[in-house]
DNA sequence: CTGAAAGCGCTTACAG
DNA sequence: CTGAAAGCGCTTACAG
């Protein structure tokens, strides 16, 4: 009067290779304790069967939850663009909770390493299970890259990548195109006169992102040889006082700028320095949907904003940990977000 | 001796409320069978502890398996516009088989009424819980949404929209804002004594989605007192002959035309036509980031397409379903995609 | 109208 | 190295 009804699953497969439920187990999930014999034996009985573990169950039984994090730059008053990403990982987190996924955000101060160093500390020590991580300070992620490596730890990289840091997957853009892009809509109806001047406003000395954007940007030039001069300027102070300063100073040497490209969210500083020079003629393009960047859109003083789907990244950056760590599924080593393009027109629609 | 340890779940409200897990069940499912006076105990209660049930068990326990269906056109030779929708329907697929969900998609003839009429009738008849809907042919959509109502099956809709027809949700584009979106890029660049031609290509005298976009690329023009005469072609033949054939007498009547517009996907019909004849200096904008136009982003024949996200409303479709039938989560009436502007630059990361 | 019991497909101590 | 048994938090017949 046995059921034998299963005819898949664990009990199928103990049944066929003579062993209880919980050797199979073992054998499934690569816990020590049996036989070289018979695991082979269950492990062709799994390939045999093409048996496909029922997640529901497994989550249920085990009742180990799961802890993921994420250690994004915290919202300044400078820019509320990791409000984006933050709320990609909050969609996934409200996705993943019923599979008993907890996820906890860990916020560094995009001015300050050592505030970097310190979370990183902090969330290695709350023990978690894998990591989405904005790679801001390149020295202090390798040393987080290093730690999560000696922990076997998994993790991601949005926003930017470090390549060579055994990261299971980098969700960001690919800013050399995204430059690239930028040059053509610069250019589109720019007249050949023109010059062009390339603004990059940073405290940071030396960002790799932006030389890339800038790379990129440039060679769309020489690959369609524009005959415009390029001209580029560095502000390291951020505040409007300083930005306004420069720029008086460029636009008073180089009289005929058809166009500027700022390469990343603080075009609206700049916009805000051509709206007050009376420079609005001036075509403006630069980085992100961001609030205050937003405005500017809207008076038609930035022409485009190029995007690239912040808040997807959050949201894929936490969906490939937990296909690793739930599903035990492959994830894409390099995942180029689209390059979108953001106007006046359509900015209302992007949810990104 | 006895255990009560479960501080949460059914089996804590049964204990608080005195009956049996099973008549918890009842009222956590508006089940029949349980007395006025109980039941209001236990919703009490539930308010109470404010009751999260896990979705786990409750899908583990019941193993009823959900089926969704989707009714989409077929890939044609025309076009293999359809694949996006239909990759992200597979991709929820993918996601939520785990979870005992089945999904069957059904494929109608772009070209033939009734091929929708009769998919949709095996469609019902295959017992499904949930249907995502190109609704392609109005009569025939109001037919089968009648149907759904009838028996409680929700619907969504995806691409274009049927209002009034109380669907779960839409999920697809602003077609008003796309065509104005259309407009802005189409009069970038475009000198002021150059005409606009409009082309709808297509054998459906009253496409409804056409005349929105068409509206709203017009009041582009209006908006901005763009000073531009605007011409319009309607051809009713496919093919590249007859295309050919209306551009060739447009194109002689009016010599100073310097940018069209393609109000759907055919577009790249009309960007042979200017290849053909030597016409590439049009600026040629139009719909979707299909393989037939690709080519001709590539060669700067078509300067910019627009898209709407297809593969995303796909899975979003399907998600929707998923939300309402397994999670029992509410749903957003109307989803709006973003307008995206696809370029030969940038093509290339456009995943959707 | 209500409850006791079995079961979903796994995992986990525990005992041997 | 291996297995019997209990249990995860629900749902489902079945019996009353």
């Amino acid at each position: 009067m046995e059921k034998e009804n299963a005819l898949f699953g664990v009990k199928e497969i103990a049944r066929r290779a003579k062993v209880s439920t919980a050797t199979v187990d073992r054998v499934l999930h690569n816990r020590t304790g049996v036989s070289e014999k018979t695991k082979q034996r269950i492990n062709e009985i799994i390939k045999e069967m093409d048996y496909q573990p029922n997640i529901l169950a497994s989550r249920l039984a085990s009742r180990k939850v799961i802890n993921l994090a994420a250690l994004i730059p915290d919202v300044s008053e400078e820019t509320d663009f990791w409000l984006a990403p933050l709320s990609g990982i909050r969609r996934a987190e409200s996705e993943m909770k019923q599979y008993g996924v907890q996820v906890q955000v860990f916020f560094f101060d995009l001015n300050d390493k050592d505030s970097f160093a310190e979370k990183a500390r902090e969330m290695i020590d709350a023990g978690v299970h894998g990591i989405l991580v904005s790679p801001s300070f390149i020295e202090e992620t390798k040393k987080l890259a290093a730690e999560c490596s000696r922990r076997k730890i998994p993790f991601v990289f949005i926003d930017s990548n470090i390549p060579d840091l055994q990261s299971l997957s980098y969700i960001g853009p690919h800013l050399r195109k995204s430059g690239y892009v930028g040059a053509k809509l610069l250019t589109y109806r720019l007249e050949s006169d023109k010059k062009v001047l390339i603004i990059n406003i940073s405290k940071e000395v030396d960002n790799f992102n932006y030389h890339e954007i800038e790379e990129g940007f440039r060679s769309y030039f020489n690959d369609h040889n524009q005959p415009n001069e390029i001209v580029r300027i560095d502000i390291r102070e951020t505040d409007y006082q300083s930005v306004a300063r420069h720029l008086t100073y460029v636009f008073h040497l180089n009289k005929d700028i058809g166009a500027a490209f700022v390469t990343n969210s603080r075009v609206h500083t700049v916009a805000s320095f051509l709206k007050n020079s009376h420079r609005t003629h001036v075509s403006l393009i630069g980085y992100d949907f961001v609030k205050e960047n937003v405005g500017y859109l809207e008076n038609n003083v930035i022409d485009f904003l190029i995007c690239h789907r912040p808040d997807d990244q959050g949201y894929r950056g936490m969906m490939a940990l937990y296909q690793t760590l739930v599903i035990n599924a492959p994830v894409t080593k390099q995942n180029f977000m689209p390059i979108d393009i953001v106007t006046k027109e359509n900015y209302e629609f992007y949810q990104n």
